[in-house]
DNA sequence: GGAGTGTTTC
C-alpha cells in the first residue's frame, strides 16, 4: 500500500527558460540572481553559478528554496542543497511541507514525507503537524492513521499540539468515536483540545453533550465560549446561545468578533432586537465596524428584527461588500416586501461588479413571489443559468412553484414540477398546495397533499392548508377526515406561539394561553377594541378555526390566536405611538392580519408581524405585503 | 516552522 505511494509524482510545470547564466557576477547581479527564481532547473543554474564564484549557497533566501525544492522531482539534489545550508535540514523538508499542504494539491504533501523517510530524513514533530494538515485538507483518514503510527513510534504522543490535531483529524473525517477515545485516554488536555470536542460534538447535532463537556472543562477561552454560543446557534436554541453569552459576560468574558456574530445571530433568530443593538454598539465601541462578516450579520439581525432602515444604514456604511453582504440586503428586503428596491440593489450590485451566487437568487426570487412580479421571476430564474452558470437547486425551484403558485397560475406551477429535473421536495409541493388555498383548487390541493403524505408525513402544516381549503368550500366533512387523519397518523398540530419584547423582557404567548400575569388586562382591553373594531367594519372570520364547535366558541378560540394576545400585551405596556413588533412560528392567520389591519388604524401605530415567511408591517388600516401573501 | 470559534437560503 504505502509503496505504491512512495513514487513520486510531484508535479511541476514544466520550465524550459534556458538563461546562461555569466560566470563573473558583480554584487548586484548576484543579489539579482539569487532573488529570481521559480523552478528548480533555474535554482541549480544558480547553486552551480555560486560554487563556481566561491560564494557560499547560504546566500539563497531560505523560503525560496525551500517552496522551489518542494518542486523538485531530485530529491537528492534538494538535500544536497539542504545541507549546505548550515541548518537541519528537516527544517527545509517541513517548510516544503508547509508549502504543500496549504496548496491546491496537498497530497504532495504526504507523497513528500514518505521520500523524506525513504531518504532517512529524521523527521520531528512539525514534520507531523504538516502532514497532518494536508490529511485533514484532503479528508484521508487511511494516511492520518498511519502518520499516527509514526508519531507513536516516535514517542510524541505526550505532544499535545500534535495530539489535538490528530483528535480533530479524526474527528472531521468522520471518526468521531476514534476521537472520542484518544481524547478520554489523554492524560494532559488543554483548552483546545476541549474546543475540539465541543465542536465536533456540535457538528454532530449533539449540542447538549457538547454542553456538557463545556461545564466540564477545567478552564474555558473566548473561544470556548463563542464555540459554545455559536454551537447553540446552529442547532438551532438561539435562546440557549444568550443564556450562555449572559453566563460568559458573567464571568468576566469580553467577546471578539467571532462571539459578536454568534450572538447577533441569536438575536436574530428570537428577534431581539435590544440587545442585537446593544451588541452592536459593543461591536463598534471594540472597533469591529470594519469586520465584513460582523457587518453581514448585523444587516441581518436588523432585517429579521423589522428594522429594514437600520438594516440599510449598516450595508450603506460598509466599506467593503461581499456577495453575502449583497445577498442579505436582497433577501431582507424581500421579506419585508420590498420587491422593487430588492430588484434595484440586485443591478447596483452587478454594475458593482460582484457576481451573484445562488443564494442571491433565492432571494431576488423570494422578492418577486411576494409581490407577484411573475414575468421578472421568470426572466431571473432563466438568467441565473444562462448568464451567471449557476445550477438552480431545489431551493430555486421551490420558489418559482411558490411564485406561480401565488399568483394564481397553478397549471402552469404543476406543469413546472412535471417538468422539473430534480425530484421536487415537501417544500415545492407544499408551495403549490399554498397557492391553491389562495385561489381554491380543491383538485390541485389534493395532488399536492397526496404527495407530501409521503415526503413530508409529520408537517401538520400542509394537513392543516387541507382541512382549511375544505373549511372554505364549507365541505365540514372532508375537513374531519383531514382531522381523523391527522390522528390516525399522530400529526400534533404546532401550537401557534407569539413573542413581543417589551422594554427588554421577553413575552411569549400560546393560542388560548390565559397564563399571562396580565392576562385580564389583556382580556379587558381585546372586549373594548373589539368593540371599536367592528364599528370600523371588522368581522370575525370563523372559518380559519377548525374545531366542530359552535360559532360563538369559535370567535372565542379566534380572539385567542397568540398573535393577538401577543399585540394586546404589547399595546398595553408600551407607550402611545410606540411601534409593537412581534414574531410568530407560524404565518400570520387570515383573520388576524385583517383584525391586525384595523387595529393600526384605531391606535394609531405601526405594528410589525415577523410570520415564519417574511414581515407584514401595519400602519393607517393597510399591510405593507398589500395582502398578497 | 504547527491547533480550536463566525456571515446570506422557499
Amino acid at each position: 500500500m504505502i509503496n505504491s505511494i512512495i513514487t513520486p509524482k510531484l508535479n511541476y510545470p514544466h520550465h524550459t527558460k534556458q538563461d546562461n547564466i555569466h560566470m563573473n557576477l558583480s554584487e548586484s547581479t548576484l543579489n539579482n540572481l539569487v532573488q529570481n527564481f521559480t523552478y528548480p532547473i533555474e535554482l541549480k543554474q544558480i547553486h552551480a553559478n555560486l560554487i563556481k564564484s566561491s560564494v557560499s549557497p547560504s546566500i539563497l533566501p531560505l523560503k525560496k528554496v525551500t517552496s522551489v525544492c518542494a518542486l523538485t522531482t531530485n530529491f537528492s539534489y534538494a538535500q544536497q542543497i539542504f545541507r549546505c545550508l548550515n541548518k537541519p535540514e528537516v527544517i527545509f523538508w517541513n517548510c516544503s511541507l508547509r508549502d504543500f499542504a496549504e496548496s491546491k494539491n496537498p497530497f504532495n504533501a504526504i507523497l513528500l514525507f514518505y521520500q523524506m523517510r525513504e531518504h532517512n530524513v529524521c523527521i520531528d514533530s512539525f514534520t507531523c503537524s504538516y502532514v497532518l494538515k494536508a490529511c485533514k485538507e484532503l479528508h484521508d483518514l487511511v494516511h492520518g492513521r498511519i502518520i499516527f503510527s509514526y508519531i507513536e513510534k516516535l514517542g510524541y504522543q505526550k505532544d499535545l499540539f500534535l495530539m489535538n490535531l490528530v483528535v480533530h483529524l479524526y474527528a472531521s473525517c468522520g471518526d468521531f468515536d476514534g476521537a472520542r477515545m484518544l481524547f478520554d485516554q489523554m492524560v494532559e488536555k488543554d483548552v483546545v483540545t476541549w474546543n475540539i470536542m465541543i465542536t465536533h460534538l456540535v457538528k454532530r447535532g449533539d449540542v447538549d453533550g457538547a454542553y456538557e463537556l463545556f461545564k466540564e472543562m477545567p478552564e474555558r477561552s473566548v473561544r470556548s465560549w463563542t464555540s459554545m454560543i455559536a454551537g447553540f446557534v446552529q442547532c438551532c436554541r438561539p435562546k440557549d446561545a444568550l443564556g450562555v453569552f449572559v453566563e460568559m459576560e458573567e464571568a468576566g468574558f469580553r467577546g471578539n468578533e467571532v462571539t459578536v456574530v454568534a450572538v447577533l445571530a441569536a438575536c436574530a433568530d428570537v428577534g431581539d432586537l435590544d440587545l442585537g443593538k446593544r451588541i452592536h454598539q459593543y461591536s463598534n465601541r471594540m472597533g469591529f465596524e470594519r469586520n465584513i462578516r460582523v457587518c453581514n450579520t448585523l444587516i441581518d439581525m436588523y432585517i429579521k428584527c423589522g428594522c429594514l432602515d437600520a438594516a440599510r444604514g449598516v450595508f450603506r456604511e460598509m466599506k467593503k461588500r461581499t456577495v453575502v453582504s449583497w445577498s442579505a440586503m436582497i433577501q431582507g428586503l424581500a421579506m419585508h416586501g420590498a420587491a422593487e428596491e430588492a430588484l434595484k440593489l440586485f443591478s447596483e450590485m452587478i454594475q458593482t461588479g460582484v457576481r451573484p451566487n445562488d443564494v442571491t437568487f433565492i432571494g431576488l426570487l423570494h422578492a418577486c413571489s411576494h409581490m407577484g412580479l411573475v414575468n421578472a421571476g421568470r426572466e431571473f430564474f432563466a438568467s441565473m443559468n444562462t448568464d451567471y452558470g449557476i445550477t438552480p437547486r431545489i431551493e430555486h425551484y421551490g420558489c418559482m412553484v411558490d411564485l406561480l403558485s401565488r399568483a394564481g397560475l397553478l397549471q402552469e406551477a404543476r406543469e413546472f414540477i412535471r417538468t422539473m429535473p430534480i425530484q421536487p421536495n415537501g417544500v415545492v409541493w407544499g408551495a403549490l398546495l399554498g397557492g391553491c388555498q389562495v385561489h381554491k383548487n380543491i383538485e390541485l390541493a389534493e395532488e399536492a397533499i397526496k404527495h407530501l403524505q409521503d415526503l413530508d408525513p409529520l408537517n401538520d402544516g400542509y394537513y392543516i392548508v387541507l382541512s382549511n381549503i375544505y373549511a372554505d368550500a364549507k365541505r365540514w366533512e372532508d375537513t374531519a377526515r383531514v382531522r381523523k387523519l391527522m390522528r390516525d397518523r399522530g400529526v400534533k398540530k404546532t401550537p401557534g406561539r407569539s413573542i413581543v419584547t417589551i422594554k427588554g423582557a421577553v413575552h411569549e404567548f400560546v393560542a388560548g394561553d390565559d397564563t399571562h400575569p396580565q392576562s385580564n388586562e389583556i382580556a379587558q382591553t381585546w372586549d373594548e377594541l373589539l368593540q371599536l373594531m367592528k364599528s370600523k367594519g371588522y368581522e370575525p372570520n370563523t372559518d380559519v378555526v377548525l374545531l366542530d364547535v359552535e360559532e360563538s366558541e369559535k370567535e372565542k378560540f379566534l380572539y385567542r390566536h397568540s398573535e393577538k394576545l401577543a399585540l394586546v400585551s404589547g399595546l398595553i405596556n408600551t407607550s402611545e405611538g410606540e411601534t409593537v413588533r412581534i414574531m410568530k412560528n407560524l404565518r400570520v392567520c387570515e383573520d388576524c392580519h385583517a383584525a391586525f389591519k384595523v387595529i393600526s388604524e384605531i391606535v394609531d401605530r405601526e405594528i410589525i408581524v415577523r410570520d415564519r415567511n417574511r414581515f407584514h408591517c401595519f400602519k393607517q388600516g393597510s399591510c405593507s405585503c398589500g395582502d398578497y401573501w
